[in-house]
DNA sequence: ATGCATGAGTG
DNA sequence: ACTCATGCATA
């Protein structure tokens, strides 16, 4: 690291954001079971125009559709597991047996002709088009630095901890403690990791000899296609799998090997493509690499380097908030009419939910971002997936009694 | 596996 | 205040 510049920031401001909580939403919000998801509607209409690409992705979409319709129907008290159920099967499908993908395709084929499945990928295709090229990925730069306690060159394997189920991620102190307005858990502690800073604001020449040292990708200046990732995600975890690593062992790998040390989340989330394109793109390269000196350093095992945890300033992370499923509902209603809606909306959908207006904005932020997110495609050559209906306009399929509730919201009242 | 969250970078 | 990469904590 050197050549190429490296741009270390620091974090260590936002006083403020921790300002904007107190203690709140402590009463309401309770745990509780599942995850809803769902991600229903449709591309908007603008962005799936520039691309009039066909998507090989929509099996899982379907899944959420009738994960949604399952969700109208009994609305009166939907649990999360009713959404997820549907849905999870619906990656389970996936995720686990390509046979399946006959199963899910069928899944869908009932809500095929609903008409609201779209080009799924509207921001790869945006992407590869103007970009048209690969992401550098940051290799062990700043980050490096920040903790030199790794040796790249004894990444090692893992003999010891073969098929071992991570118990939880290999880096977290939690302390479940305190809950009386100050977040709990020390969440300064982390190690320095790669953060979308480093990505995008470093931009060195990558060190070609480890692009080029990659025999079978050669994506030098070619924008990997969906189903190369695809492809390669699937491989992935099939080998990653065979050589008896967890996600988090490749986390932890890819920092002794990069100085990067990734956690379990973003491990899982490539190999199941719920990440950008782009941040695919950037991870590949590296995944790629990694398993490459796995399959090689095989018979030898040194071992991985115990990242420690540093000391910290006591940084505090807000407990997670546990909002309930009907007001999910609320909100995931509320994006399919505004999925952008203004600091005064949020305003009063946080005060018609009772939520914290912070919270109502992340949810938003989240949400987008998930829409953006690669969806587990299907694999396609089924046949059909001939269409791309990029209508509709501001209304959806729910008219029945589903939206009763949340009707009330959406004349939230602009109080600022 | 995923929901809610943080923070850098950007406008 | 948003996007994007990323992850703790939890289902």
């Amino acid at each position: 690291m050197s050549a190429g510049g490296g741009s270390n920031h620091n974090a260590s401001s936002s006083a403020a954001s921790q300002l904007l909580y107190g203690d709140s939403n402590a009463g309401r919000s309770h745990v509780s079971s599942g995850a809803g998801h769902g991600q229903l509607h449709t591309v908007s209409g603008q962005s799936a125009g520039l691309f009039g690409n066909q998507s090989p992705y929509s099996s899982l979409w379907a899944s959420h559709q009738s994960a949604i319709a399952a969700h109208h129907h009994h609305h009166s008290s939907p649990t999360e597991n009713d959404w997820n159920s549907v849905l999870q099967s619906g990656i389970q499908k996936y995720t686990s047996s390509q046979s399946a993908s006959a199963t899910a395709a069928a899944d869908m084929n009932s809500f095929s002709n609903a008409a609201s499945r779209n080009t799924l990928p509207p921001y790869w295709q945006q992407l590869a088009a103007s970009t048209g090229n690969v992401p550098a990925f940051p290799g062990g730069q700043s980050a490096v630095s920040a903790y030199g306690h790794h040796h790249p060159s004894s990444y090692g394997s893992s003999s010891g901890m073969m098929n071992h189920q991570s118990p939880g991620n290999l880096f977290s102190p939690v302390v479940p403690g305190v809950s009386n307005g100050l977040w709990s858990n020390d969440f300064g502690s982390q190690m320095r990791r790669c953060g979308s800073g480093e990505l995008r604001s470093s931009r060195p020449s990558y060190p070609s000899d480890v692009l080029v040292g990659m025999d079978a990708l050669d994506e030098q200046g070619e924008l990997p296609t969906s189903d190369d990732l695809e492809q390669f995600a699937k491989s992935f975890k099939q080998r990653r799998i065979k050589l008896g690593y967890t996600q988090a062992d490749v986390g932890l790998a890819l920092g002794t090997l990069y100085g990067n040390v990734f956690s379990q989340t973003t491990i899982c989330r490539f190999e199941a493509l719920q990440l950008s394109f782009k941040n695919m793109c950037k991870l590949r390269p590296l995944l790629a690499r990694w398993l490459e000196e796995a399959d090689s350093t095989n018979g030898s095992p040194a071992n991985i380097a115990l990242q420690e945890k540093l000391a910290a300033a006591g940084r505090k992370r807000k407990k997670r908030t546990s909002i309930e499923i009907t007001i999910k509902g609320a909100l995931e209603n509320y994006f399919l009419k505004n999925p952008k809606p203004s600091a005064q909306e949020i305003s009063g959908l946080a005060h018609n939910l009772q939520l914290e207006k912070e919270v109502v904005r992340v949810w938003f932020c989240n949400r987008r971002q998930k829409e953006k997110r690669m969806t587990p495609p299907n694999m396609n050559g089924m046949g059909e997936m001939e269409y791309q209906s990029a209508s509709h306009s501001n209304d959806q399929h729910n008219s029945d009694d589903g939206s009763s509730f949340s009707d009330d919201l959406f004349k939230c009242e602009s109080s600022g």
